[in-house]
DNA sequence: TAAGATAAGAGGGACAT
DNA sequence: ATGTCAGTCTTATCTTA
C-alpha cells in the first residue's frame, strides 16, 4: 500500500512522491525515482552512543538534515479516512480531518520563504546526483542558502542561481574541487550568474575561504586520464615550489595544475597532447602554454626534484 | 598533426574620483 | 557609485616543425 507524501520528487520535480508503508521507501510516481533518504536512516542507531558501548543502539526518529526544507521534522496526517484500526471515519469525523489535513498541509508551505526554500533543496538534491557532492558538502551548501534566505539575497534573483552559487561556496570552503564551469553546467545556469551570486554571498555572509589548491586539481585531472602515480607526484612537487615562490597567486589553479602535469609527462617521457590536457582540466591550450611559459621563466623547471 | 604565436574580447579586482 | 587600468583567460586564426 502506498501514499502520497505531497511534496517533489527531487528529479521530476512533480508532486508525486509516494511512500511504501510497508518498506518505508519513498519514490516518485510520475519518473519512478527512488528518494528512500529520508526512511532509509529512519531506523535505530547502528552504534550505541553509551559511554560504555551498551547494548542499547536506539534513536528516536529520523535524523534532522539541513538539506530537508523542514529539517525532516515534518509530520503528514494520513490521507486514508480510517481509523487507527483501519476501520473508515463518520461522517463528522472525515471533514474535521479534511479541514486538519487542510491547515497541515498549509502550515508545511504556505511562508514564500519556506516553498523558495523546498524548491531550491531539490535542485540541489538534483545537483547532488550530478556532480557526486558529498552529503557534509550538502549540508553546507543549504546552510548557506539558508543564510542567503534570511537575508533576503536570494530576491530578484534566480533560484537555481543562489543554489549553485551556495554549492560552489561549500566545495570552496570545504575544499572539494569542483570549478564554476562544472556546477554551471550541471546546474545549466550560466558561469557569470553564478559567479555574480556566489560574490554577493561572499560579501553579504563574510563567507572566509581558503585559496584553491592547485595540488588537488591534479588529481581531479588526472583521473580522467590515465596518468601514473610517479608523474603526479612530479606535478604536486612542481606547484608546491610554485606557491612557495608566490608565483600562483591570481592564476586559474587548474590552469596551473594542468601545466605542472604537462611539464611532469615531458621530463617522466611520456606523450601527452596539451588538446586532451586542456580537456580534462577545463581550460583552453593556450592557458597551459602560458602557465608552461610561466614555469619556464620562472626556471622552476629547471629544478631537480 | 601538435604546438607555438598573436590578437580581440569578456569579466572582474584595485584604485581613484 | 562610477570609470579607468593592468592582468587573466578564452576564442579564433595563422604559422611552424
Amino acid at each position: 500500500m502506498t501514499f502520497n507524501l505531497n511534496s517533489n520528487c527531487s528529479r521530476c520535480g512533480k508532486k508525486s512522491l509516494l511512500t511504501d508503508q510497508v518498506t518505508g521507501e519513498q519514490f516518485c510516481g510520475k519518473c519512478g525515482y527512488v528518494a528512500s533518504e529520508k526512511l532509509q536512516a529512519s531506523g535505530p542507531e547502528w552504534r550505541s552512543f553509551q559511554k560504555d558501548g551498551g547494548s542499547d543502539p536506539a534513536r528516536t526518529g529520523a535524523p534532522s538534515s539541513l538539506t530537508i526544507h523542514d529539517m525532516g521534522l515534518s509530520t503528514i496526517i494520513n490521507p486514508q479516512n480510517r481509523d487507527a484500526t483501519g476501520k473508515p471515519l463518520t461522517a463528522s469525523m472525515k471533514s474535521t480531518i479534511t479541514r486538519l489535513r487542510t491547515w497541515d498541509s498549509r502550515s508545511q508551505s504556505s511562508a514564500t520563504a519556506d516553498r523558495n526554500l523546498r524548491q531550491a533543496l531539490n535542485e540541489l538534491n538534483r545537483l547532488k546526483d550530478k556532480l557526486t557532492i558529498s552529503s557534509s558538502v550538502l549540508e553546507k551548501a543549504a546552510y548557506l542558502y539558508r543564510k542567503a534566505l534570511e537575508k533576503k539575497l536570494v530576491r530578484g534573483r534566480s533560484i537555481s542561481a543562489m543554489i549553485a552559487a551556495s554549492l560552489y561556496a561549500a566545495c570552496r570552503d570545504t575544499e572539494t574541487p569542483r570549478t564554476l564551469k562544472d556546477i554551471a553546467e550541471a546546474a545549466n545556469v550560466k558561469r557569470k550568474d553564478i559567479s555574480r551570486c556566489y560574490r554577493l554571498l561572499h560579501n553579504e555572509l563574510n563567507l572566509k575561504m581558503p585559496v584553491v589548491d592547485s595540488i588537488q586539481c591534479i588529481a581531479r585531472i588526472s583521473s580522467k586520464l590515465k596518468v601514473t602515480e610517479k608523474i603526479k607526484r612530479y606535478a604536486a612537487k612542481i606547484l608546491k615550489e610554485t606557491q612557495k615562490r608566490q608565483e600562483s597567486s591570481g592564476k586559474d589553479p587548474m590552469g596551473l595544475a594542468a601545466a605542472a602535469l604537462y611539464f611532469s609527462c615531458a621530463i617522466n617521457g611520456v606523450s601527452i597532447t596539451q588538446r586532451d590536457l586542456a580537456e580534462a582540466a577545463g581550460v583552453t591550450e593556450v592557458t597551459i602554454r602560458n602557465r608552461y611559459k610561466g614555469l619556464k621563466e620562472a626556471k622552476i623547471l629547471e629544478l631537480d626534484f
